[in-house]
RNA sequence: UGGCCUAUGGUGUAACUGGCUAACACAUCGGUUUUUGGUACCGAAGAGUCUAGGUUCGAAACCUAGUAGGCCAACCA
């Protein structure tokens, strides 16, 4: 058995720790625990994968719980799109679980806190609570309410249970420490009264437990052993343990394992929002079609968009786990889908944008259907046969009437070969008044053996099948659109995230089903749309294939702002080249070193002394900085900068130094 | 006038517990192959690990002090 080191992430250190240190494997246990109000998106989807991967890695169980304490926001078909989406990524939960089956639970934890005078009733407003909590900068004052009696507390409590008092009027609060640096250990509140119906328990609670109350406190039903959860709930951590370490010592005869909360960074992607606040304002204001739109970064737009979940698992797989902020590049999405369609879609031949080429020295009435490969990456994917006759669409911009050599695909005069077909010639354009071509004469050559720079896809246009192709781009201008404090995250909007067009598509093409994936040779991966039908076809763009060609060209306009400058290449000062230099100077072979020296002496020229000055004071061991600073100021001592004690110091420092290469520039002044 | 967290190439993640030339992937740029300017393969470039001190034979890792960014004041989760 090759033992294959695979690098841990930060959690599975913890896990690896806590095993050595005496937790048994068994007792290993992890839990999903999304609140039922919205859709799932691709940040979800890291959580996702944290916990189920670890329980795959571990061969543990992972709950799929619904945290479901604010009726207010819950609804059934979240619940419902909830499940359906993690089990579309291929997940499988041990047991699908919902805060509200803990609810009895929690009121006698609570009870039991009571009497323990480690919680109170509060009966203020909320606006004067405020006040007193303080702010992170000061702190907080005691409620007037804090020191009722634990039998006054008992009463109002089961008061509250039992619907005596309005919504608004009194609220359990944990009785932790109103000076607490920590905000959320202020007293906390526990329950809330609220006349809401529930889609699970009905109308059986008029009061609610909150997050911090709840959360935790599931974990520990279930026996979670690590409760993974996002970067901002940290300060929770603190209040999490005391509800915890209170609630264990009430039942650690029947419940002995006490959770342990850890928190990663969330998942942010380049061009794309996450809030589903924000996402909601797209749906409403009618930016997309809905939820499924497959601009939309959830996981019912990815897939109807034509994402695998294979291509996300893959994409959450390779972003991995840590605690500092991130914003993944969306390129690494792309790369995820097309390395998994590359396997395993099935290529076809569709023109999107055609022009007519007639091959005038074959038959009028011929047709002929030849074979084609489905895939050649997959041996077992077969072939179909495609009509070829006279007259074929190629794509406009495969043609030029000239064009250099570089330029692969057909023009005057030049060959080139139509994919699973012949090679053709182009003789002659035909174009109308307005110099639009309107068919390109070609003769064709039975001999395909010969060789040829270019290959095009085509479609016969006799045979040819139209469907309508939607092609998105990113929904937003900005790589960060919700990041502008002032601006608004709509005013990124990309006016042309969607493009819809009709494509000729070769004939094999009118059975496809809705969900099914091909590859349109040369122009990228596409899924029959939700909304296709077998008289009218739909398709999606899911991603295009990786194009050197159209790099090289300079792009009339983009709104993908590609071509913003790299701000750091953008001002390369002469100092900040040298600097360059000084980091590499040491590893360089002699040769080199010379080349670099002659270049830091042109450029010192464009150097002034307060450029170098600060530079005097660099760390010891970084003789390769210093040395090029060395050979700089060499140049401008020559060019009649006046010594001073900085530099003489900064002088003889060097000569004394380890490092050879230096201590030789040094005392060569 | 606080508490907590974070800082490694353009991006993300590594470097086991202080020890080889700071690794891998994406992106970028070359090249080979190719009936997809795709795929595959080969290669290049790009980081002295935020700064300054310190500990050590040896620091990305440990210590101190800065700096920068993030999170924390909902009867939301």
């Amino acid at each position: 058995m090759s033992e294959e080191i695979k690098a841990l992430n930060f959690i599975e250190h913890i896990i690896e720790e806590d095993l050595a240190n005496g937790l048994p494997k068994e007792k290993l246990r992890f839990r999903f625990p999304p609140e039922p109000n919205g859709y799932l998106h691709i940040g979800h989807t890291k959580a996702i994968g944290i916990s189920f991967g670890l329980g795959e890695k571990y061969n543990a169980p992972v709950n799929l719980r619904f945290d479901d304490t604010n009726p207010a926001k819950e609804e059934q078909e979240y619940v419902d799109a909830i499940k359906k989406d993690i089990a579309w990524l291929g997940y499988k939960w041990e047991n699908e679980l919902y805060s509200s089956d803990y609810f009895q639970k929690l009121y006698d934890w609570a009870v039991l806190m009571i009497k323990d005078g480690k919680a109170y009733v509060d009966s203020q407003s909320s606006e004067v609570m405020a006040e007193q909590k303080g702010t992170p900068t000061q702190v907080g004052t005691n409620s007037p309410y804090r020191d009722r009696s634990v039998e006054e507390n008992l009463e109002l409590f089961e008061g509250m249970k039992a619907g005596k008092f309005p919504a608004g009027t009194h609220l359990l609060r944990a009785k932790i420490d109103m000076e607490d640096p920590n905000m959320l250990m202020r007293d906390p509140i526990m329950y809330r009264i609220m006349y809401a119906h529930h889609h699970r328990t009905g109308d059986d609670w008029c009061i609610y437990p909150m997050y911090d109350w709840t959360h935790g406190e599931s974990d520990y039903l279930e026996q979670i052993s690590h409760s993974l959860c996002s970067l901002e709930f940290k300060p929770h951590r603190k209040l999490y343990d005391w509800f915890k370490d209170n609630v264990y010592e009430y039942s650690k005869e029947n419940y002995p394992l006490a959770p342990k909360q850890l928190e990663f960074a969330r998942l942010n992607l380049s061009y794309t929002i996450m809030s589903k606040r924000k996402l909601l304002r797209l749906v409403e204001e009618g930016v997309v079609s809905g939820w499924d739109d497959p601009r939309m970064p959830t996981i019912s737009g990815l897939r109807r968009r034509g994402y695998t979940p294979n291509s996300i698992r893959k994409f959450i797989e390779k972003v991995g786990v840590a605690k500092r902020e991130n914003v993944i590049d969306v390129s690494l999405l792309e790369f995820c889908i097309r390395e998994d369609l590359n396997k395993t879609a099935n290529r076809v031949m569709a023109v999107l944008d055609p022009v007519k080429v007639v091959i005038t020295n074959y038959p009028k009435d011929k047709e002929e259907w030849l074979e084609a490969e489905n895939n050649q990456e997959d041996d077992s994917a077969g072939f179909r046969k495609v009509p070829f006759s006279r007259e074929i669409y190629i794509e406009r911009e495969d043609f030029k009437e000239e064009a250099g050599n570089k330029f692969f695909r057909l023009k005057l005069g030049g060959e080139v070969r139509l994919k699973n077909a012949y090679i053709i010639k182009a003789n002659e354009v035909r174009k109308d008044q307005n110099g639009d071509i309107l068919e390109i004469q070609c003769t064709y050559d039975e001999d395909t053996s010969k060789k040829v720079k270019g290959t095009l896809h085509w479609v016969s246009v006799k045979h040819a099948i139209t469907a309508e192709i939607r092609e998105y781009d990113r929904l937003f201008n900005d790589e960060a659109p919700d990041s502008h404090g002032e601006k608004d995250f709509m005013e990124f909007i990309n006016p042309n995230s969607l493009t819809v067009k009709t494509g000729y598509l070769e004939p094999s093409l009118a059975e496809a089903k809705v969900g099914e994936q091909f590859q349109f040779q040369r122009l990228g991966y596409f899924n029959v749309d939700d909304d296709s039908t077998p008289e009218k076809l739909v398709f999606n763009k899911t991603v295009g294939l990786r194009d050197s060609w159209s790099k090289q060209k300079p792009k009339p306009q983009n709104n993908q702002n590609q071509n913003k400058p790299n701000p750091q290449q953008q001002k390369r000062s002469a100092i900040s080249v040298i600097q360059q230099f000084g980091k590499k100077y040491t590893k360089f072979p002699e040769e080199k070193q010379l080349k670099a020296k002659a270049e830091i002496q042109v450029l010192a020229k464009d150097v002034s002394y307060d450029d170098l000055e600060p530079l005097f004071g660099t760390a010891v061991k970084k003789a390769g900085t210093r040395i090029v600073v060395l050979i700089a100021l060499k140049e401008l001592l020559k060019n009649g900068l006046e010594k001073n004690e900085a530099i003489t110091e900064f002088i003889e420092k060097a000569k004394e130094d380890k490092n050879d290469i230096l201590v030789a520039e040094a005392s060569d002044i």
